[in-house]
DNA sequence: GTCTATACGCGGATAGAC
DNA sequence: GTCTATCCGCGTATAGAC
């Protein structure tokens, strides 16, 4: 097949067949044959549309993180809007658990991580924060959001009861830890996300005492 | 070369040299031919010793666990250990920054991080915590351990000015956050951590005041 | 029972035809 | 702008020397 008469591809149609094949299969099943493939093209011809495999990964990371609500900032108070983001933060990723491992490289210089790195450092000097303390605290959300998208708690212990029976007394309970996947890993981050919420608003008050 | 005398392998080396590869070059130049060109001997030998490489990398988390501090459960009180311990976690991480990925994947039946997990929730529910908190107080632990550990904050960053000079007003100064990368990523997991801790230990009193 | 030699299939990427 | 052909390196698997 020679040249075509209208393009076949596009960035936008690789990165969202990039996107759901990380969904589906995992960052390991992302291939540039297999994209190509669901593509209906061959793998050579998404290097006339990106350089490398690393770029369309990153143009997809960058698609997650534009999917962010940050709309809270400037319209509710800091302690508000910071657990209201850590939570639209953690849904976006959760919603592509395997691309995590993208994202944590940091904003680097893609644009929608860029203005969520701007939007929550913005709200947080305008609110009164040092400029020092804010950048501390976009950076223990990030720890804290990435951390909990990045793997499952409770996914991490095997069913097998036999396991720990013997030598691990504490832990008799751990292998029904993946029956509730979901709600321990949400109640284990809403715990962990109240408490340096509330932890921080204990720090400002006594900053602004001094 | 035939069969030597003397075994030029063992797990114990093999996985010595992984770690040392992936400290220097990272996960993805660990392959299993480079792991046998460092050690001089050919790459289908290793699976004498471990039947695939996924195995290798598994004893190479294990033993980045093993070497976590656990002596200050028992000997302080819940917070003190729980703060000490969250550091003497992140600096075994730190220490193996490039292998975090691995570690974050949960216990699984790596003895060590079993252990680990034993200990930390043990202790939790000896102090009086409820077994579901105690739960959720390791997950939130690790959650931000592993998120502070796997990706520097700073070096998220370019170092290029001009990049956020126009249309990111509030990040004028991102571009000098990695010349400071330790101190800013130390200083923010600090604040990170203590506030979650204050926030855990307000959470503890109105339990035990209810 | 440990290592060597060798082969297979698949990965990312490039050159050049059209 | 997509194709074919091709390169190199990866992990895996097996046969065989000793």
């Amino acid at each position: 097949m020679p040249r075509p008469r209208s393009p076949l591809l596009s960035r936008r149609l690789i990165v969202e067949q990039a996107l759901a094949i990380i969904d589906a299969d995992g960052l390991e099943e992302l291939s540039t044959r297999r994209l190509a493939r669901d593509l209906a093209v061959r793998a050579p011809s998404l290097y006339n549309h990106f350089a490398t495999k690393e770029e369309i990964l990153d143009a997809a990371a960058n698609e997650i993180i534009a999917g962010v609500d940050l709309s809270m900032f400037g319209r509710e108070p800091w302690p508000v809007a910071l657990t209201q983001f850590a939570r639209a933060y953690r849904a976006a990723l959760v919603a592509h658990p395997k691309a995590v491992p993208l994202i944590v490289r940091g904003p680097a210089r893609r644009p929608a991580a860029l203005r969520l790195a701007e939007t929550v450092f913005g709200a947080l000097v305008d609110a009164g924060w040092p400029r020092r303390d804010a950048t501390s605290i976009g950076a223990a959300m990030r720890y804290f959001v990435a951390g909990s998208a990045l793997g499952s708690f409770a996914l991490g212990f095997e069913a097998d009861a036999r396991l720990y029976a013997e030598e691990y007394p504490h832990l008799v309970d751990a292998h029904r830890l993946r029956e509730h996947q979901r709600e321990v890993d949400e109640r284990a981050f809403g715990l962990g996300l109240e408490s340096m919420v509330a932890g921080l608003v204990r720090r400002f008050a006594a900053l602004n005492r001094a």
